[in-house]
DNA sequence: TGATTTTTGTATCGTTTGGTACATATCTAT
DNA sequence: ATAGATATGTACCAAACGATACAAAAATCA
């Protein structure tokens, strides 16, 4: 009934690094969509056959929920430290700059992965897409959250709206991965990121 | 040789209406992306069989490319409408108003076409990705020239690029796109809309 | 009418998809 | 050593995919 003392559980042990397989299937996912990585893909890229797949992560849309938990951690934590910055201008100005450098990354698939799977994946995949627009959302939510502090700060252009302020921020950031999955350059990136700062007075 | 002088070619003729089935296919591609209609879906909305779509369009990607021809040409020739206004910026402003009007039409599939469909088909349809980056380039390249025009009659904020303000442009209506896919309403969309358009000095 | 040409419907091809059965291998616990 | 539990590799499944072979149907031309 209860668990034993033992530090390992019975049974043969894994003979693979399920952290370090989860970031394969990530990069999978990332350069090819949900719909679009086909298990053959996966497991090549993991390094292990399929029944070691489904032992470990359930299935393909589980595998993906766990990779896309990852990867929504790590860009959530990114921003939360990028709107960190004194000014709400600054805040931003930095979000944008990093999406703009981040996008352009030659080691990393380009756009977002939240971005590109939301459209990649057709209506049959209905539960990934709401899944992936509540992170979309929640990204939002990080930004409007410090505009809401800048304006109780008096650090925003009078009338401005942190809501529609933040949406405006996160459609230019999903326009930026629009831009970069289709070859944009980081430079014309970082162009359309300072071209889009222009809506707040310096 | 040369053609008969028979108004109608002999054979047994069509039983269907071509140019209309190529409207329902584009539904279909604007509503499940390039991979994600199957030939099932496609003939099921277009009313004809499997042989008939081959003979008429030769295969998936052709008509693919076919429907796409239509959808861009709608959408180019509503650009220039609207780029017709008189001064710069309410051309920007008509084409991103109409954008958030015509994204979330209830009668239409959320978002562009040709944005859904870039993000969806992976690396093997490269050939349609390119296709599409061409096709967005275009949109692009019709901002940008009506934005050089404005620079030469002076209608431009002193240090403004027309090719960056375009780039912009484009990238705004792309991630606007990204937000009706997302399920965003149309006053949140004409929101972001009139928050983008403050880059503009009015 | 008969020959020719094109379309249509059915039935099917080979491939790829996500997902598993099963026997074997390797571990812990007794 | 033996029993129980878990992982691994092979080989496979049913379903869906894009694409076609083929014969019957319907038109024009001679």
């Amino acid at each position: 009934m209860k668990p034993r003392e033992s530090a390992c559980s019975p049974g043969r042990p894994r003979c693979f690094d399920a952290d370090a397989a989860l970031d394969r299937a990530l990069q999978v996912f990332w350069r090819k969509s949900y719909e679009g990585a086909s298990l053959t893909d996966l497991t090549a890229a993991m390094g292990i056959n399929r029944p070691s797949l489904y032992a470990a992560y359930g299935n393909k849309e589980a595998l993906f929920r766990k990779a896309l938990d990852r990867y929504a951690e790590a860009a959530d934590s990114a921003v939360r430290c990028a709107l960190e910055e004194p000014t709400a201008r600054g805040a931003v100005a930095r979000v944008l700059r990093m999406a703009a450098d981040g996008s352009a990354c030659p080691s990393n698939p380009r756009g977002c992965l939240m971005v590109s799977a939301a459209l990649a994946c057709g209506e049959e995949a209905e539960t990934i897409r709401q899944e992936l627009a509540a992170r979309r959302a929640g990204t939002e939510m990080l930004v409007r959250q410090r505009l809401e502090r800048a304006r109780a700060e008096g650090d925003l252009p009078a009338g401005a709206s942190p809501a529609d302020l933040a949406r405006y921020v996160v459609t230019v950031l999903h326009g930026m991965s629009v831009q970069a999955a289709g070859g944009a350059t980081r430079a014309e990136l970082q162009r359309v990121a300072e071209t889009a700062l222009r809506v707040w007075p310096a």
